[in-house]
DNA sequence: CGCTATTTTAAACGGGTGTTTAAACTAGCT
DNA sequence: AGCTAGTTTAAACACCCGTTTAAAATAGCG
């Protein structure tokens, strides 16, 4: 495997366990047994070994979301939130395929970026990939046209930090459950059960303020 | 005002806003006028300052959140969730009375707390502070008994990571929001908008997978 | 093979980190 | 005033960080 993968692929990995700042570049080149000087040979510096990671998830999700999503703006019968949720989760799974080991980390990556380095993911995602949002607020549109924008916005986020947050603590949280209910439990259980709450959140009736 | 407490509410501000990995001593010690060593003399170490930080909260929010709930619990009508979270508001809302500045940063702290630092303080609340976590499940039972305890469980890590993960990027959003709309707003609409959110997600029907 | 371009390597650079030290200072009290 | 206990201070410590350098190794190709 050639050098530059061993890099994003360590990267990967540890970034999404302990944070963009938490990871230095000197435990990714150790873990991907490469020279620390490789990275900057690569990427230029560490802030561009971040967007690559990020990139190689959102390369492949992008139009891969975009389909699914105006696939169901074009039905013929409005779309159900629940539909527009479930929109994501085949594309998601998808990503899995890349990771010999299993599930992939694009999530926890995707919840570190949004706490981590003051913002700065969130701007190279919506400059970068700004189409994956407009046609998810556009598919929420259509199946709950009362919604305003703004209190759309508003629900977004909250779901955004609902999804993310959940993913990257899912590790921990799954173990707590295990423990206290004996309930076999994966990944894919746990957004099972993330979607009704999150289209419930959203389908929220309006409150007048 | 003593070294102590010019060290707290400078951490206070800076811990919220750029996480406690993010924030070096000599910039708290800066901020509040003080000595570098300063910080390891009155608290021992960054870890207990924060720990500091938190409590200086906890111990104020504690007992308010247990009365409401409990109030709730023994009322003689049996209480509806959003009555369950409302009971927060009010304790959140006098935190900010400390602070001469205007919202309290708890929220936000507690957002950094989650994701900073591989969940040492997720640690520390649950075990110093463990009454919250118990009222809240008892008050939720009360309001909505279908509920497992296992999907209980569930929903209310969510309603944590909503909370949470909106909180600690509130700032962010706030800003955007303002740009978008021209509507003013701040941490307390924040929250005025995501209550009807966690409630309804609280709420869901129970899907039978 | 020999030359060139790419890649890898060890070492150093400048700067920031949390923590510790020992000396200086400042009450408070007899 | 003199002593003591508590506090503040400047300086240093040992370590980790991202990045750069220049030499060494490796490919690729005519």
């Amino acid at each position: 495997m050639s050098t530059k993968n061993k890099i994003l692929d360590a990267a990967d990995v540890l970034f999404a366990d302990k944070g963009f700042n938490g990871t230095s570049l000197r435990e990714i080149t150790s873990q991907a047994n490469v020279n620390l000087a490789a990275v900057n040979y690569h990427f230029g510096s560490k802030k561009e070994l971040i967007k690559a990671v990020m990139s190689r998830y959102m390369d492949e999700l992008s139009p891969q979301l975009e389909s699914a999503l105006s696939l169901i703006c074009q039905a013929e019968q409005k779309p159900t939130l629940h539909e527009v949720f479930y929109a994501f989760i085949d594309p998601l799974l998808k990503l899995n395929e890349f990771k010999e080991n299993g599930t992939s980390t694009f999530l926890q990556l995707l919840g570190r970026g949004y706490t981590d380095s003051q913002g700065f993911l969130r701007w190279f995602l919506t400059t970068q990939y700004p189409d994956v949002f407009t046609n998810f607020t556009k598919a929420v549109k259509i199946a709950y046209p009362e919604l305003t924008t703004e209190e759309m916005f508003w629900r977004l986020h909250f779901t955004m930090g609902t999804i993310v947050f959940t993913m990257s603590s899912s590790e921990a949280l799954i173990d707590i459950a295990q423990n206290d209910f004996d309930n076999k439990l994966d990944i894919a259980g746990v957004i099972e059960r993330v979607i009704p709450y999150v289209a419930a959140g959203v389908a929220a009736p309006i409150t007048n303020n």
